[in-house]
RNA sequence: GCCGAAGUGGCGGAAUUGGUAGACGCGCUGGAUUCAAAAUCCAGUUUCCUCGGAAGUGCGGGUUCGAUUCCCGCCUUCGGUACCA
């Protein structure tokens, strides 16, 4: 009897689904366990071979977890609003509710096809009233709130209010935007305008101006994905930084918290370091210079107050508000020009910049220390929002000023001798301070506090603590998302609507196109917005985070009216004890989920501090993308396209890359890639904006309709990201069709590390797919007839088994399942080679299988005769004893090199083994023979034998 | 630019704590079976040469009896860089 996937596996699909075999109680005597997947954007291209990556991982260890006695939770829901469900609407009309539902749709039948333990009784998705009335209402309490610094947690702003009126804010300690200081007389004589306008720069959900990508010919702002080199990826149309009012939620209230708190978490350090270095804490001093002829000041936050003395310019970022205030006649023009030069150039085309630029605003400020004149630039290595959007620039000691000040001819002061410190680099806080009058001679940590406590005493700065972290823009100006829970009076003041008219459902409408004004497509709809009582309601919607950032909460308790999830509920399931998901999310999702679960923790809603308790990251499975050349040249009716080879030739000539779908190309990813003639036809079908282009290659030119024998176009292979937008993806249906499941799952794992990236390759499936017809094999005779022996399994049977217990075991604990489809295939080689059809040895193999081949092992459980199901049985247990050796072969090696191999009875001493290395030939070949003398034995029990000759 | 990761045979990768480099699989070569093919099975497969060795884990140094593993300096590729998700 043959393997046959596809006679199997459907049909145990079906039975666990008919079974409820994957459901989970919130009442269990078991402990609990959580395993989390990131859930996915149900985009259009279907789920690819990347998706399953990590899901499969963690199903095998939730399965792992099943059998080892745990109450799984393992649940899967859809990231469900989002950008390109809008594009794709604006483009072809289809209402983004239609298309998402049609491509849940699918993803649910792909992720079916997979196999996964998932309950799907508890899916979640974000654009569902019901899930997303409390992600308002999370939105809605964070408006409601303050972060108060000595409490160390959020309270309610009514107590802020309160103690405004009775103190002013002198004696607040609070995360927040506002500058001044205020009594309470000064309070209480405010209008209500003015207070709430007050409280706004309190709220942890507040409203400020921020920038964004603006473009003028389509009407829109667009997201930085959409932008490339400067002009917007759709048409080509220049985009600049535009201000707009939009809310923001103060994350850096948390920042603090957010940083210590990873000690407490199992996540990579790597993923630790990159978190720590995104909130970017750096103690300091913020300093505040006079400006020449004016009442001006302008603060600055440095790491180096120690330096002061060597500042000899300073640099304001270009939006900075002192800009146009300060800038001197003269130097207008240049000013003007420099900035429409920088708001063309989005912030990370401007922080890769490698030439410095910059222009002087006229303007002298004064160093507080020295009282010297310093010029004032503008410079677009600053940028607004770090710091305060200014710096005092100490060419003699930072590597950007020293270039800025190389570039403008300013002058160079040196205030750090390193000639103590050979090794220091210029980034060393090392040194001893020179020409800095009451610093001379101090070491630099010495004189950073003696500049801050200096600075104090002058009323001229203080010691602050500085983040990179920035609060999050947390508005879009787009359909597709959560309409805000904000409605605006008369005044223009925002206030939240009850917990009782949640959801603010989002209205339908057939018109995605932006607003005047780039406004978001609710602005237009009237009726809505426009509220009976005179009130108007907020337009903007929810960026795709914020569905995101507390999910997994309602996973515990999907179906509740009454709350984001019954506390009862949220005390049993705590955390997420694993959370698997790409690298890709390290920062942006990773810190807003762990930010509102704080929040909530700080309303005493859920039980634990941090949400994630172990992540891994699983590499991203890359797709390869091709490209033809596009003459940037040739003129728009009569386009030239050159291939690969002729492009790298013509080194002068200005090509764009434009890319190819996968499908058309021949021989996808290798150096030969091509395009046929039939690829051209198909590319030419899709892109009918270029039907007359010509198509080059050294061979010959084609063109549309033109009779050609044999053409092959070579097309460049680049390796990246799979996406909709590269036109790179690969479903995994077609090789499950092929494979089967099983197969799927195991050569995914097999293909190495889960948390590396690689390409997709189906190359290596064949080694997997032969495997399973080996582990089936075991248990037929020759002529494919059931056969199983009863008797005691020998010792090298059970020697085999427990080998593969141990590893398969120790290698699920530590997230190599690349090993462990290793381990079963040697497994299955060495029972193969004994002939083992014995029952005792081939059921415990089964159940140790089962969590990666759940639908053949299945089969076979129930051809074993076993009652329910393999997935609720009893993981195998391990025995040392069946393990244990008489003899160890111990390599021997000379000088590091091995040279022979000897056996010694596995508990011999290490003294015994030393004395009998040196009686061994080939210990007396290259010692004595070779005219040298052993010099030293080095012997590591069960490992290794060393001798040391000269 | 900044932050993080990776680089080992023709290919994917293994080596868990500094201890036999190349497990397992693909591919390739040869053989068996077959009228033939597919499938299956067996053997071989890092490179180089004088068959005894020599070299070898991106490059250049260092520490060590011993380095893929630790340290210093580079190179290349990938991910993120705050509105793709």
């Amino acid at each position: 009897m043959d393997y046959t996937p596809s006679d199997i596996e459907q049909k145990w699909r079906d039975h666990w689904k008919k079974e409820g075999t994957y459901k989970v109680s919130n009442d269990s005597d078991k402990p609990k366990y959580y395993v989390l997947d990131m859930f996915p954007y149900p985009s259009g291209a279907g789920l690819h071979v990347g998706h399953p990556l990590g899901y499969i991982a963690s199903d095998i260890y939730a399965r792992y977890k099943r059998l080892n006695g745990f109450n799984v939770l393992h649940p899967m829901g859809f990231d469900a609003f989002g950008l390109p469900a809008e594009e794709y609407a604006l483009q072809t009309g289809i209402h983004p509710a239609t298309s998402t539902t049609d491509n849940m749709e699918r993803y649910r039948e792909q992720l079916s096809a997979l196999g996964f333990s998932f309950d799907w009784d508890r899916e979640v998705y974000t654009c569902n009233p019901k899930y997303y009335k409390w992600t308002q209402w999370i939105f809605a309490e964070l408006f409601g709130h303050y972060y108060d610094q000595t409490a160390k947690k959020a309270l309610p702003i009514s107590e802020l209010a309160d103690r405004f009126a009775k103190e002013g804010n002198k004696t607040v300690k609070a995360a927040n935007s506002y500058k001044g200081k205020f009594s309470a007389d000064d309070w209480n004589g405010m209008t209500k305008v003015e207070q709430a306008d007050v409280l706004m720069e309190y709220r942890l959900a507040y409203r400020k101006i921020g920038y964004v990508n603006w473009c003028e010919e389509l009407g829109t702002v667009l997201a930085n994905d959409q932008v490339k080199d400067g002009v917007s990826e759709r048409g080509g149309y220049p985009v600049i930084q535009k201000a707009m009012k939009q809310w923001y939620l103060r994350i850096t209230a948390y920042a603090d918290r957010l940083l210590y708190d990873l000690a407490e978490i199992d996540w990579s350090d790597s993923l630790k370091t990159i978190q720590s270095n995104w909130i970017g804490r750096s103690e300091g001093a913020s300093l505040f210079f006079d400006v020449k002829d004016s009442d001006e000041k302008i603060e600055v936050f440095t790491t180096r107050p120690d330096t002061t003395f060597g500042v000899t310019y300073m640099v304001l970022a270009p939006e900075h508000d002192l800009v146009a205030k300060l800038t001197t006649e003269g130097q207008k023009q240049k000013v003007a020009d420099y900035i429409a030069y920088v708001n063309a150039k989005s912030e990370v085309d401007r922080m890769a910049e490698k030439e410095v630029t910059g222009e002087f605003i006229g303007a002298y400020a004064i160093n507080p220390f020295t009282n010297t004149e310093v010029p004032i630039w503008i410079g677009e290595y600053v940028l607004k929002d770090y710091g305060t959007g200014a710096i005092m620039a100490v060419p003699s000691d930072d590597e950007r000023d020293n270039r800025f000040a190389t570039k403008f001819g300013l002058e160079i002061i040196d205030v750090v001798d390193k000639s103590k410190y050979p090794e220091a680099t210029l980034k060393d806080k090392v040194g001893v301070i020179i020409n800095s009058g009451f610093m001379n001679g101090m070491e630099v940590p010495e004189a950073i506090t003696a500049a801050c406590k200096k600075a104090e005493e002058m009323g001229v700065g203080e010691m602050h603590i500085n983040y990179k972290l920035r609060d999050a823009n947390f508005g879009r100006q787009r359909y597709w998302g959560e309409p805000f829970p904000i409605i605006y009076d008369a005044d223009g003041l925002a206030h939240v609507l009850k917990v009782d008219d949640l959801p603010l459902v989002l209205p339908d409408t057939q018109d995605f196109k932006p607003a005047k004004g780039g406004r978001s497509p609710l602005a237009r709809m009237e009726d809505w917005t426009n509220l009976p009582n005179g009130m108007t309601r907020e337009t903007d919607v929810m960026p795709a985070v914020a569905g995101s950032s507390w999910y997994f909460l309602r996973y515990m308790d999907p179906g509740n009216d009454e709350a984001f999830a019954s506390q009862k509920a949220v005390n049993y399931w705590q955390d997420v004890d694993l959370y698997v998901g790409g690298s890709e999310h390290a920062v942006a999702h990773l810190m807003y989920a762990r930010f509102w679960h704080k929040f909530l923790h700080d309303k005493g809603l859920v039980p634990t501090n941090e949400p994630f308790k172990k992540l891994v990251n699983q590499g991203m499975i890359q797709g390869v993308i091709e490209f033809i050349f596009l003459d940037k040249n040739s003129p728009q009716d009569a386009r030239r396209f050159v291939s690969a080879d002729i492009a790298a030739k013509e080194t002068d000539g200005d090509f764009a890359k434009i890319p190819v779908h996968v499908d058309f190309v021949s021989n996808y990813g290798s150096p030969k890639s091509y395009l046929s003639k039939e690829g051209i036809e198909k590319f030419l079908d899709w892109r009918p904006e270029y039907k007359n282009a010509t198509f080059e290659t050294i061979d010959g030119t084609y063109q549309k309709g033109q009779e050609v024998d044999k053409f092959e176009m070579l097309t460049l292979s680049e390796v990246g990201k799979m996406s909709k937008s590269k036109f790179n993806v690969i479903n995994p249906d077609s090789v499950i069709d092929r494979y089967g499941t099983d197969c799927f799952r195991m050569y995914e794992m097999f293909l190495g590390p889960i948390e590396q990236a690689k390409p997709w390759d189906t190359k290596g499936i064949d080694g997997v797919s032969k495997f399973l017809k080996k582990y089936w094999a075991l248990f037929f005779d020759k002529n494919g007839n059931w056969s199983l022996s009863d008797d005691a399994p020998t010792k090298d049977e059970l020697k085999i088994l427990h080998t593969a217990i141990k590893k398969v075991t120790e290698d699920i604990e530590r997230f190599s399942f690349n090993t462990c489809v290793s381990a079963f295939m040697v497994c299955t080689n060495d029972l193969r080679k004994w002939r083992c059809n014995k029952r005792a040895i081939l059921k415990e193999l089964t159940i140790l299988l089962a969590p990666f081949a759940p639908h053949v092992t299945e089969e076979i459980w129930n051809r074993l005769g076993e009652s329910g199901s393999v997935h609720h049985a009893a993981y195998p247990i391990f025995e040392e004893s069946h393990l244990k050796e008489d003899s160890i072969e111990y390599p021997v090696s000379i000088n590091g090199k091995k040279r022979g191999m000897a056996e010694f009875p596995s508990d011999a001493s290490r003294d015994d083994i030393m004395a009998a290395a040196k009686e061994l030939e080939v210990v007396k070949k290259w010692s004595v023979e070779d005219g040298k003398q052993i010099r030293k034995i080095i012997v590591v029990p069960g490992r290794m034998i060393n001798v040391v000759v000269g």
